[in-house]
DNA sequence: GCCGTTTTCGGCCCGACTGTTTTCAGTCG
């Protein structure tokens, strides 16, 4: 039996196929027609293996039937036979030019056939050597600017997490503070939409004389080189080697200017393709009666769907799915918030691995107007800093009890995070466990196990009648650690099965489950919790990113246990 | 290659910036 096929795998060869065809010069549309079916293959809340096995290939948007047939082809015998007769028609490696920003499939091509170059060194040889400088029409300037991307790419300035992201945008927003006529200035793009990790930064803000905002914000003493620069957008790469982009329209545009550089780009597109039938042309301007010519200006995203007769879709589902159907029929859910957050149900004090005292820890929550807290230090499992044996956990328990009578406006539940074994067992006696209010296990070890005995082992950790909520699922670090190998659908129905909630962890290292997880789970009527991991006091703020996850994987309130009031939670919880 | 308020053919989002051009092709998002 063949090894089940990764989404990511199939996206990676139709991508290929993709950027082959642009190599080609094929039909432009064929060519964005494969990259469609890449954004929903990367998109896709379930394994495309269990599609493939279920029939149900077709309900992908973007997959029709050619496609369909190739999809299939590859994840049941791992080969594609388009593929590889494409890939024969040129030589090995050539497509990997195209990963040069400012090489597009027409240089790539001609440095391919005219200099005979298939590689990054021998791109950057035939530079050094001036032969890429004397084809006509690749003047000093082009070829320097290769000459610096290719350099770029070898230092890896790749994607980073949003925490990351967010603390650099809120550095450059500082900057821009006091800039005279900007107003509206704010992130778009992916942070807007809140993907857990960002390629570049967006922004965006509202000017009556652009060039000057322009000008100061590629003056800003953060920015190491200037990649463009117009008179209504600029594109810099800011000191730590991450991109910024930025544009700026009049204010009255401000509503689709926000829509249009939220994105996404497949949203946008599908989108305008449905503006068109309309008769409509939508821009960052405004829209255009295509019968009259005139354009309408927005100053708010809602007025611009709404004119299209479209429900407003928070960013966060903007990712060009089914989201549009459903406005049109007005059915875009209420997204859980901030706001409906009534505790935090996953964090650490000084007795096990965390910085501050239980009572600090109980008090940051009180401040953040939370009903309750529970407190999940660590067992005393293999490799766990303080981890908490019988006799410490009983003296937690009994502080906790008194606490409670101590401090008033927020109730503490005592809770532990109990490690769960190479085997699945638990690293606590039962009746201890029994004594909790709330138990969350974790894997902290053994992560290299097959997808076998992993998912076993979370399984079996899940049948344990005192577990409440499975703690980080696959327990990735972003861009640090892979997610351990575990059938995810088969941990979804035994959650369903065993009443286990899930946790979306919100620390923003972690963001476990991650958003296509929760869409899923949540499909599947899996109970999830946000918690926030938090190790101090301040780290109770990295909820904002759990919420996003959610939001993301769209849900509600009712999807999420802690949006429960204090007395339902522990009913909840009771049996 | 996909898809349907233009529905089984004939369309397919839209605009900014750069470089080497003297009117625009290529690339990007």
């Amino acid at each position: 039996m063949l090894r089940a096929m990764k989404n990511a795998e199939v996206a990676k060869v139709f991508q290929a196929i993709a950027d082959l065809l642009e190599l080609k010069g094929e039909n432009p549309f064929k060519i964005r027609a494969y990259q469609r079916a890449v954004f929903s293959l990367e998109h896709l809340p379930q394994e495309v293996a269990e599609l493939v096995a279920e029939g149900r290939l077709r309900e992908v948007p973007g997959v029709g039937e050619a496609i369909a047939k190739k999809i299939t082809e590859f994840v049941t015998t791992g080969r594609l036979q388009y593929y590889e007769e494409l890939k024969a028609e040129f030589p090995e490696g050539m497509s990997t030019l195209l990963e040069v920003p400012g090489i597009g499939p027409k240089t790539a091509m001609r440095l391919g056939n005219e200099l005979d170059i298939k590689s990054l060194d021998e791109l950057e040889e035939a530079i050094n050597e001036g032969r890429v400088a004397a084809l006509p029409r690749l003047g000093e300037k082009t070829v320097e600017n290769i000459r610096r991307h290719i350099q770029a790419l070898r230092r890896k300035d790749r994607r980073i997490p949003i925490g990351e992201a967010l603390s650099v945008v809120d550095e450059i927003m500082a900057g821009l503070k006091g800039v005279p006529g900007l107003k509206n200035l704010t992130p778009a793009g992916s942070l807007r939409r809140f993907r857990e990790t960002i390629g570049d930064i967006d922004l965006m803000g509202t000017a009556d004389d652009a060039p000057t905002v322009i000008q100061a914000f590629v003056s800003l003493p953060q920015v190491r080189e200037i990649l463009a620069k117009g008179t209504t957008k600029a594109s810099v790469v800011m000191a730590g080697g991450l991109q910024v982009d930025f544009r700026i329209v009049e204010h009255d545009s401000f509503g689709s200017l926000l829509q249009h550089f939220t994105g996404s780009m497949q949203h946008n597109v599908n989108l305008r393709e449905r503006a068109h039938r309309m008769g409509l042309k939508l821009s960052e301007y405004g829209i255009t009666d295509l019968a009259t010519g005139k354009l309408e200006k927005f100053t708010s995203e809602a007025d611009f769907y709404r004119r299209q007769g479209l429900q407003f879709m928070p960013p966060e589902i903007r990712e060009g799915q089914q989201e549009i159907a459903l406005a049109e029929a007005g059915n875009i859910p209420m997204l859980v918030e901030l706001a409906d957050i009534k505790g935090d149900l996953h964090v650490h004090t000084d007795w096990s691995d965390g910085r501050d005292s239980l009572e600090a820890m109980a008090q940051a929550a009180k401040a953040k107007g939370y009903q309750y807290l529970a407190i999940s230090d660590h067992s005393a499992g293999r490799g766990i800093a303080h981890g908490l044996d019988n006799n410490r956990l009983r003296q937690q328990i009994e502080l906790i009890r008194e606490l409670n009578q101590k401090i008033k406006g927020i109730h503490i539940f005592s809770g532990m995070e109990v490690d769960i074994r190479a085997d699945g067992s638990l690293d606590m006696s039962e009746e201890l466990l029994g004594e909790l209010d709330i138990v969350i296990a974790a894997v902290h070890s053994g992560m290299g196990q097959s997808e076998a005995r992993m998912t076993e082992r979370l399984i079996r950790a899940m049948e344990s009648p005192h577990v409440d909520i499975l703690a980080h699922p696959t327990c990735r670090l972003l861009q640090a650690r892979e997610p351990v190998a575990a059938d995810m659908e088969a941990v979804f129905q035994a959650a369903l099965r065993t009443n286990t909630a899930l946790e979306i962890n919100a620390m923003p290292s972690r963001l476990d489950l991650k958003d296509t997880h929760v869409y899923r789970a949540r499909e599947l009527g899996v109970k999830l919790v946000i918690s926030t991991d938090a190790h101090a006091g301040e780290h109770l703020d990295f909820m904002r990113f759990g919420i996003g996850v959610a939001r993301r994987g769209w849900c509600r309130a009712a999807d999420v246990l802690n949006t429960l009031p204090r007395a339902a939670l522990a009913a909840y919880f009771e049996h």
